[in-house]
DNA sequence: CTCGTCTCTTGAGCAGTGCTCAAGTTAGTT
DNA sequence: AACTAACTTGAGCACTGCTCAAGAGACGAG
């Protein structure tokens, strides 16, 4: 049975299929482009059926953000040094945002944090807090790491995604590398 | 004389005018609800005289990114250290994205670089260089400076601006502080 | 089997958007 | 006064997000 579409008729709309469609038109046409009735289009339906579902066109945009942060929330704990968890989390967010068009431009279009939101954000914390960091250092600083990627995958998916991949590796590499090293000199473990 | 608008069917419209109109609505409305239409009604003049000055809402939005920048490519030399240095043009650059409603977003959406994004580049390049650091080095860092002063203006602008200045200030200060201990690590200097 | 209810879906439409362009107006030169 | 170049208008196209009364479909109760 095939989940991507609905077939004829036979199964009802809701909105994991909505989602679903929505990150497939994004994808092929970016944010700018992105509109509610592609979304139908893709779904054989009109418009007014997705309103039923999600209230506006940012509710839509949301629960793409959401999507996107989703398996960072659900990455496995580890025993590693705080610093090689850091990265590892930096890195992931990365992906993430790179592996849908425009991702990064969608996280800073949330209309809220909303509980995804939350959940990610407390994975930086938690691992800075571990690492020694009082409480408000630690969420200032999660807040300048994920500050970083998002400038950067912003600017990466803008305007550099010609450029071959390696290139755009190193140059975030390199970034994140000075913010470890100022971070681990501000660490007492 | 009040050059703010142009007076009755006397002084003519001019791509100055239409620039600083755009910049008046863009602080009302800010980006998304940002319109052409809306410009030229604060001009008192119908849409089609816009298209005459600006062959579309990117070049208009284009041109308001190129006027945010300028103040910082209009500033003066300076003998001091180049950490000194770097960190001033840091501080202009988060101020100028402040100073105009989604500032930050504006120039992430600009259309390409342009003359005046590559001056604004070459100044934190040439900085980086001074200090000592090869030249495809300074680039990498004077990306990742820029991208961290935009990911974290963004989310300044987006979220945080019902927060005490000085707190914003600080966080802001706190990832700067990381990435030029970073940096300092890395010259001969 | 029929009725009513609840969950959706449609179709039509509103107000707004970016953009185009032939036609008109204005100002300056010859 | 005629011509020209620099604008400006007015009307209109195709699109957008969004709304909502009316209808369709499934489903349980009587």
């Amino acid at each position: 049975m095939s989940l991507g579409r609905r077939t004829e008729k036979t199964m009802a709309l809701n909105p994991q299929l909505v989602l679903d469609a929505a990150i497939r038109h994004l994808d092929e046409v970016g944010l700018d482009a992105f509109s509610v009735r592609r979304v139908a289009d893709g779904l054989g339906v009109r418009i007014g059926a997705l309103y039923w579902h999600y209230k506006n066109r940012q509710a839509l945009v949301d629960a793409i953000a959401a999507r996107i942060l989703e398996p960072l929330t659900l990455m496995e704990p580890s025993t590693d040094a705080w610093d090689v968890r850091l990265c590892r989390f930096a890195r992931a967010y990365r992906q993430a945002l790179l592996s849908h068009t425009d991702g990064a431009r969608v996280i800073t279009a949330i209309s809220g944090p909303g509980p995804m939101g939350h959940a990610f954000m407390a994975i930086p914390v938690k691992v800075l807090c571990e690492a020694g960091l009082p409480a408000t250092d630690a969420a200032a600083a999660a807040d300048v790491l994920t500050s970083y990627v998002n400038g950067f995958t912003i600017e990466e998916q803008n305007r550099k995604l010609g450029q071959p991949e390696q290139d755009r590796d190193r140059g975030f590499e390199f970034g994140l590398t000075l913010l470890l090293d100022g971070l681990r000199s501000r660490t007492t473990a």
